[in-house]
DNA sequence: ATGGTGGCCCGGCCA
């Protein structure tokens, strides 16, 4: 079972690069994110033609989620899952072919002294007991998505950028391993000890060619699917070509026991 | 260089 994420950055105008890559990567299941779409505008027809059933989750021209499967899509659940936390479209949640999947795309933060960044933390704290109260980490699960959080300084292309910076602080980092602490395995780092290895680039300055990237975009996988993934890739080649994302796509392949 | 690029959608926000 091939489970990839992609945070899209507009659904609208990459649609035409998402169905290039569905057709050559072929994912059984296709976590999205920052689709910047209402519900009733998603193309549910284009991945339709190709195979596969959706479900998304927007407002409109901020954040939006969503999950594309082949393999069966059960069990949508939106949000947070309580009322007074469940703005900002950002968390999407689905049955597919024996996994629960998770769609996530975590607030940036902004800055460390703007307001937005203790929500950030409110909001993956929030995340875990989501998984507390709907989940159980002896079950097939992956949460996928655009974290937001570089988890170590490996991840980033120098550290010494990002002194004071959102993405690398050690509230975030602490906020990503509580979330893992709940029985998550960061799947593409586990095959893979070598720095540098991104899937974030600044659209500015050509960071994509200077190698100035982090690796925030992540599939945890409760150890069920993490000891049966046998194949892992960010896809730079999804990042070069006519109006690319600023994210690569992710993906992993694994199995169901 | 206090910018840069790109997406929303047309003035300014957001990443």
């Amino acid at each position: 079972m091939r489970i990839a994420t992609w945070n899209v950055n507009s659904l609208a105008a990459r649609l035409g690069r998402v169905e290039e890559w569905i057709g050559y990567a072929r994912p059984d299941v296709l976590c999205l994110q920052e689709t910047k779409q209402t519900d009733a505008a998603f193309p549910h027809g284009a991945f339709a033609a190709l195979g596969y059933e959706t479900a998304h989750h927007g407002d409109g021209r901020w954040n939006g989620v969503a999950i594309v499967s082949r393999v069966g899509l059960e069990g949508v659940a939106t949000g947070l899952g309580s009322s007074d936390d469940d703005e900002g479209t950002r968390l999407i949640a689905a049955d597919c072919g024996g996994v629960r999947v998770l769609s996530a795309y975590v607030p940036n933060g902004r800055a460390l002294d703007d307001d937005h960044y203790p929500a950030k933390l409110a909001w993956l704290a929030r995340l875990r007991q989501v998984l507390d109260e709907t989940s159980a980490p002896d079950q097939p699960l992956a949460v996928c998505g655009d974290f937001n959080v570089a988890p170590e300084d490996r991840d980033v292309w120098d550290p010494s950028e990002f002194v004071g910076m959102t993405h690398v602080s050690q509230p975030e980092r602490d906020a990503l391993a509580a979330l893992a602490s709940w029985g998550l395995v960061d799947t593409f780092r586990s095959r893979y000890p070598d720095d540098k290895l991104f899937s974030w680039w600044d659209y500015r300055g050509g960071s994509f060619h200077r190698h100035r990237g982090m690796r925030i975009d992540l599939i945890l996988c409760t150890e069920v699917l993490a000891r049966n993934t046998t194949f892992a890739l960010i896809d730079r080649q999804a990042r070069k070509g006519e109006k690319p994302s600023d994210h690569a796509p992710v993906f992993i392949d694994t199995s169901v026991d």
